[in-house]
DNA sequence: GATGAATGAGTCTTCATTCAT
DNA sequence: AATGAATGAAGACTCATTCAT
């Protein structure tokens, strides 16, 4: 076999990758051996650790995949015209999470769960999950700088804090899905609704 | 004497406990070995092995354990008269998870995204867990038709919604805090208070 | 089985080094697996592990437990009194180690040549083996100077120089029996002193 | 063309023996890997295959040029007319040893300790070299032989005696160099000068 | 002929659990 | 009842060698 073409060894790596992946969702990071990996990539052990040098890389790059799979996902919602309003902005947010979980084999939150949980201990995977979630945030401040000045937000809020208070509505809703399974992004939109109604009086 | 080795047996399961909690968060649930739980409990093998059969026992009950304490500290908040408000019930809630963090050696939030991540696989921890937080969410939603009721909160939602809402909220707040460590209870309280206040108009 | 005696716990250590000697022998520092070792011990992976932390603490412990015999096989010829004249002491050095080399099992020869070999790759084992053998040296160099004084030796070479040229005769013997088999301590004394009575005329 | 391929055949095997040799010395003989030369020599790993066929082979040839390197480099000893006293051919042999050995990169005492070393356990390896250090050893016995027959040496000895005594003292200042580092031909032959120095009187 | 990606048996080591004392 | 030494089945990873292109 001589030299593999570029495109070659990125479609290896997506199969290794989509293995790696699919095992991590069914049997989390730590309970996933190589040999699973290996077995469900259809490699031999040479030829993963090749293209991965190790578990640990295997994943920080199906975490990290993930994440940017997740910023690709949400790119749109902060290119919206005119900047959408918190609470549609957490319903179209969480919509699309829903959505692309619905997909077979490939649940995002469970992912992110995993991802979370290693991160307490794997410096490299938090300082890359921090990178994201902080880049991720501060759109997401913009979009509520923008509706302040749009007369959509209540200009007494730091854009900050109103992200913050997004970022954790959106993490939360991957969480209790994840573990209670019950939850509809319109039963969120709904419930911010009405507090923002509540908020009258 | 059933009476005093009863004692005994509880001090010992509650010793052995504290080592294995203290071990998860440090290491992770994974990366703790049973030996150093056993080394930190100060115990020998043979004596954590009689008390908890195994690691996965251990497991189960430090989360349970960590479950339980939350359900203690939160009691009060659905114990307010007048019933609160939800966003001041969110505020008191992060507030609550907050302090009870800073009391060094036992990150309930770092115990909970490890717990999280487990309950993806593990059968029995996931069982345990979704009654927890369904039961907490119940009384989140007692507390939510009883604003309604006060007239603190729009009638136009459920309850329920509001209750699954706030939870995530909540969990969200873990989340980040413990990804990003830079958030605070009054930033989010700040955050839902604009949200509501843009409502009105 | 509660705290092992300390007798006991050499006695393990004993039992595992001799498997790990007969195993180097035979195989080669490296051909030799932890494998070989551990079934050659009769004891567990395990229990192998619990004693000697690794293959290399185990090759370093062989080494170094084959230098230290040595050493006590060589002792008696620095307390010889008168000192020994060169050429006898070095006849009695080959004999000695000749002598042991036959016991069944433990060539000595043979490990010597293996740990020559890994010391060029081994920090630590370097350092072990350099320490022996210039105390090693020394010793020599305090009979060649007693040697001296006796009129038994030269007066216009060091103690040094001395000490040098007759550990080289003996790590070549060493050698040369390991890889040829047919050199007598006799042939060697009866050579050196061939030289010896060369030099008069 | 089958002169010009041999040609170019021999310079591969030669651009692949150097670098085998390199990362021998660098690394021993089993730390090496294939991966290691195949990089080193700068062809693939199916050329580095069709000119080696194995890395035992690769082993044997390395040690068995450097043998052959070594004979070249003592053969003009042998030819000194009239021949060489055994203090004055010990002399020259470790001079020549020494010298060799400060062009960096090649180390010709390195390589010997390794080979010693491999010769235990590698029935071919140890064939070659027997074969080799025998006929080295003859030819020192041809020098004492002659030695005797113009008086240099004590006639009362052996040559054969005197051949295992220098090829001691050769292999003996190889290993004592290797190991220790210190020691200077010039010391050595001052030490057999003063043994034989002694055996005045 | 050459290339280098792929193979997969084999290596060292760990660790949850047991059980003789 | 308690102890902690021992077990041994995995686990992550390596590397000499092959062979499709």
């Amino acid at each position: 076999m001589p030299k593999i073409s570029d495109e070659k060894r990125a479609a290896r790596r997506a199969q290794i990758l989509d293995a790696a992946w699919i095992c991590f969702q069914k049997e989390g990071l730590h309970a996933t051996t190589m040999d699973d990996i290996i077995r469900a990539s259809g490699l031999s052990a040479g030829a993963v650790y090749s293209y991965y040098p190790s578990k640990d890389e295997l994943i920080l790059a199906a975490v990290t995949t993930s994440l940017s799979g997740l910023r690709t996902l949400m790119q749109p919602l902060f290119d919206v015209r005119p900047p959408l309003a918190p609470a549609e902005f957490l319903r179209r947010a969480t919509e699309t999470i829903a959505r692309f979980t619905a997909r077979e084999g490939y649940d995002l939150k469970r992912i992110a769960l995993l991802g979370w949980s290693e991160a307490q201990r794997n410096e490299r995977l938090r300082a890359t999950m921090q990178g994201f979630y902080l880049a991720f945030r501060d759109q997401i401040e913009i979009v509520m700088e923008q509706a302040v000045e749009a007369k959509r937000l209540d200009a007494t809020v730091s854009a900050k804090d109103a992200a913050k208070t997004l970022l954790s509505a959106i993490l939360g809703f991957v969480a209790q899905s994840a573990i209670l399974g019950d939850v509809d992004p319109a039963e969120i939109a709904a419930g911010v609704t009405a507090f923002a109604a509540s908020g009258r009086s």
